[in-house]
DNA sequence: CCTTCTTTTGAGAGTTACTGTCACTTGACA
DNA sequence: TGTCAAGTGACAGTAACTCTCAAAAGAAGG
C-alpha cells in the first residue's frame, strides 16, 4: 500500500526518524499511525459519534482490543497532541528577565507557527472537531488543565513562587483559557484568520484587560 | 420518612417555596431532591465510579429510566447548579459605569456568599469530587465554557462590543478559568482558606497578572 | 537454525452509561 | 366522573470501555 506523502504530520514525522528502532518499536509506531489515520478519515467521513472504535480497529487492520491499548479513550484518538513539552522547553530558553507575557507570546507564536506548518490539516480538524462535538471539548478542557500545571512549573522557577501558589495557578489557567477560547474563536469562524494573530491578541486581552 | 432539616441546599429551598405549584409540579420537585440526595449519600459511602445510576434510581425509589429523564448524565446529577442566572442578573444590577472587573468582585463575592450559607455541605462535596474524579472536572470545566458564554453577553452590553468579539471571549473565559482554578485549589487545600478571599485574590491575579 | 523468554496481540465475556419505544398510570381539568 | 396529557416503568439495544487468558511474534543466546 502506497503511503500518502502529500499531508506531513507528526506521525509522519516520527515515521521518518527512527534511528535504528527495534523491529517492534517500529511496529508499534505504525500501528499508532494506523488508528490515527484510520480515525481521522472515518471521522471525517461518517462523523465523530457515528464513528465506533470498532470500526476503526477494524479500518486500522488491528483488534478492538488494540485500539484501547494504545488509545485510553476514542477521544484521545483524535486530541493527543505532543506540543506540551516542546512550549516548556522554548520557555524554559527565554531570558529569565522577560516579562512573563512576553514570554509567552513568544513561544505561542512559535509552537503555533511550527504546527501549521507542519500538520496544518490535522490541526484544521481537530479543531473543527472541537467545535462540533462537546465530549472533544471536555477533554480538551481538561488537557488544558493538565498544560496549565505544566505552566505552572515555569512560571513558579520564573518568579520565585511555590508551584501551588494560588496566583501563579490562577494566572496559568486564565491563559490557557485564553488561548483555548482563542483556538476555538479560530475554528468557529472557519480558519479564515491568521491564528497567530488572534492569538497575540489574546494575550494582549489577559495583559490588559477589556 | 423524616426528611433531614439540618443541612439547608437549594432543594430544600424549592420545596420550602412551593407557591402553590400543582401535585404534579410538586412530585417533580421531590423526585429531583430525592435522587440527588440518594445520589450524594451513595457517593460519600461508595465513591463516584462505584457508584452505578442502577442503585441511585432504587435508592430514591424510582426507575433508572426516571433518573435519565432528570438527569442527561450521571456527572449532572452530582455538579447541576442554579448560580448562574442570579449572577447575570446581579451582574446586570451594578452601575453601568463601574470597572468590570469591580462588578465582577462584588457579584462573585456576593454568590459565594449566598451558597456558603445556604447550602456549605453540597459545596464542600462537590468541590471535594471535583478534585478526585476526572469526569466531573471535565463536565465542570464544559458548564464553564457555558458561563462564559452568558458573561459574554453582560460584557458586550457593557462595553459596546459584540458578544462574539475575540477580546470579550477571551476575557470571559480566562476570568472563568481563574474562578475554576481558585475553586479547585480551595478543594485541595481541604476548604481551610476563606473562599471569598481565595476568589478575591484570583480577581486581582486576573487584573493586575503575575 | 533452534530454543527460551518476554512483549504484544486477539478473542471473548462482562459491566455500565445511556437511548428509544410502548403500554400503563396518574394528575389536570371540564 | 370521564377525558386528555404528562409522567413513569419495563424492556431491548448500543457502544465505550475493562479483564482475562491463550496464541503469536520479536529479542537474545547457544
Amino acid at each position: 500500500m502506497p503511503a500518502t506523502h502529500r499531508t506531513r504530520s507528526l506521525d509522519s514525522l516520527a515515521e521518518d526518524m527512527q534511528p535504528q528502532l527495534g523491529l517492534r518499536e517500529r511496529k508499534k509506531l505504525k500501528t499508532r499511525v494506523a488508528i490515527r489515520r484510520a480515525t481521522y478519515r472515518l471521522i471525517a467521513e461518517q462523523g465523530y459519534e457515528a464513528t465506533t472504535v470498532e470500526q476503526i480497529a477494524e479500518a486500522a487492520e488491528v483488534s478492538p482490543s488494540t485500539v484501547f491499548r494504545y488509545f485510553p479513550t476514542k477521544e484521545d484518538i483524535v486530541l493527543t497532541d505532543e506540543y506540551d513539552p516542546i512550549m516548556v522547553a522554548e520557555l524554559r530558553a527565554r531570558p529569565a528577565d522577560e516579562p512573563v507575557l512576553d514570554s509567552l507570546r513568544h513561544v505561542v507564536a512559535k509552537a503555533t507557527r511550527l504546527a501549521l506548518e507542519h500538520e496544518p490539516d490535522e490541526m484544521i480538524q481537530r479543531t473543527t472537531l472541537l467545535v462540533q462535538v462537546p465530549a472533544l471539548r471536555a477533554r480538551m478542557m481538561q488537557s488544558m488543565a493538565l498544560t496549565s500545571r505544566l505552566l505552572c512549573t515555569v512560571l513558579a522557577e520564573r518568579t520565585g513562587r511555590t508551584e501551588n501558589d494560588l496566583e501563579v495557578r490562577v494566572f496559568s489557567m486564565s491563559v490557557l483559557g485564553a488561548l483555548y477560547e482563542t483556538t476555538v474563536y479560530w475554528a468557529e469562524r472557519d480558519h479564515e484568520d491568521e491564528l497567530v494573530d488572534l492569538l497575540e491578541r489574546a494575550l494582549h486581552t489577559v495583559q490588559n484587560g477589556l
